[in-house]
DNA sequence: CCGGTTGATGCAAATACTGCAACACTGCGA
DNA sequence: TCGCAGTGTTGCAGTATTTGCATCAACCGG
């Protein structure tokens, strides 16, 4: 194990949790002042960290470009390329596949029909978790303190009358969707749309979500659970290439 | 300058290109196997680069995580916060505020009216440069190499009956941009909606623009350029602060 | 079963890093 | 204007970390 690497990363955590100065992460950090200035000057010649004229550094933006790129690598996207073309072919609707990251759940793909109802795309964009039907499947397969992470800056803002608001609220929908193994999104975002998902595991657990979504005019709830065994299905044969 | 943050940088730039095994890594750094080895596991414990199960190493999670927060953190957007909810109260309408990143342009902040239309939320995703009244704003003040790089991936599809197709017609409309100082998109991504824009400075060159925009049956663009004084005023103060 | 490749690790030599000391520069207050 | 404190920056010898070698374990395909 680098000691250079880990401690280069170290560094760059602290700093991602508010700009600071060379005098400042030298105490944090226990090194002397001219060792630190160095770190720093190396950290920001290859664009992770920026120093503002105040003298404090911030992340860089070489780090949005690795993400972009981090981004479509995702073993998960990859895996579920193929898979989620196939099951739109059969479906018809809009299909997306959510990602759980670190401690938030983000929209990797989605499938829909070019000549059909085009929504706007939301590849890259934060999923809400608790009133998004991905959000809640893959919720309901994490532990106490997994949820505790991807609902941190939860604001609990009520999109519709029937967004769920607080988080007994969605502690008791997640026991349900445990159970049953589906989550649903009965117009808790956007009144005219609603959405079945399915989560995805991986042997490390719960790795994200697909889901059917429709414009309700089009589709309802109940017609859209039809899709269910099908994407149920789907979801496996990703699991199985995950590994 | 740290020769080991420099080199870990390499390694991940070279995994952000594709991902590759110990063994091509090693052949390209020239460095022993067992070096590589051990410089790939310290980059997949800090969460820079994760180890797929076929061997290939590709950028790890904690990079999208990171360029969460070094978005958040961007000096354009601090220095244009107040600044672009002024403009907002003074006009009324939708205020975008854009980024030239690295060799992208990215919405950063948008302030809009909580009762009024409701735009859907577009910060944090890229800017389509060559439809975008802030795009075209940015790429005015670039120098050729700037504008090739943003314009590297742009795929030249055609929105509406209005969108600009091609490298050369946008060229054009770049230099009238350059010399009148401000651009517009008259309907050119959707055909309800326009806006104009004006780029924003500092001293390292053009860093981003803001823009005003809305609806058609709400204000048209004759109406919307009676706001480019305050706006021009509005990216003057913003320049300012960035130095 | 065998051979080749990859994953992984102890050790001494090689290389890089570190704190010290010092200087340059800037901003602020007297 | 001057002095002081703080920050930016850098050469050098001692210290710490890294490196390639050598080796073993595990896996896969023929």
């Amino acid at each position: 194990m680098s000691k250079s690497v880990r401690r280069a990363a170290l560094i760059i955590d602290s700093i991602a949790e508010g700009p600071k100065t060379v005098v400042e992460l030298s105490q944090m950090f226990e090194l002397h002042r001219s060792t630190m200035f160095r770190e720093l000057q190396s950290l920001e010649e290859v664009g992770y960290v920026h120093r503002r004229k105040s003298g404090q550094y911030t992340l860089g933006l070489h780090l949005i470009s690795l993400s972009k790129l981090a981004f479509d690598n995702l073993d998960l996207r990859e895996a579920a390329h193929d898979h989620i073309r196939r099951l739109h072919k059969v479906v018809g609707n809009t299909v997306h596949l959510a990602a759980l990251m670190e401690s938030s759940i983000v929209y990797v793909d989605k499938v829909e029909d070019p000549n059909g109802v085009r929504m706007y795309s939301r590849i890259g964009k934060a999923v809400l978790p608790y009133c998004s039907g991905v959000g809640k499947a893959i919720l309901a397969d994490l532990d106490e303190g997994g949820r505790n992470a991807v609902l941190a800056g939860s604001t609990w803002e009520k999109f519709t009358e029937h967004t769920i608001t607080s988080r007994d609220a969605l502690d008791r929908e997640l026991e349900i969707v445990k159970k049953q193994r589906w989550a649903a999104d009965d117009r808790e975002f956007e009144d005219f749309v609603n959405c079945v998902a399915v989560p995805i595991h991986s042997s490390m657990g719960v790795v994200g979500a697909l889901s059917v979504t429709a414009i309700r005019m089009v589709q309802n709830l109940p017609q859209l659970k039809t899709h269910l065994p099908l994407m149920q299905q789907t979801a496996e044969l990703i699991s199985r290439e995950l590994g």
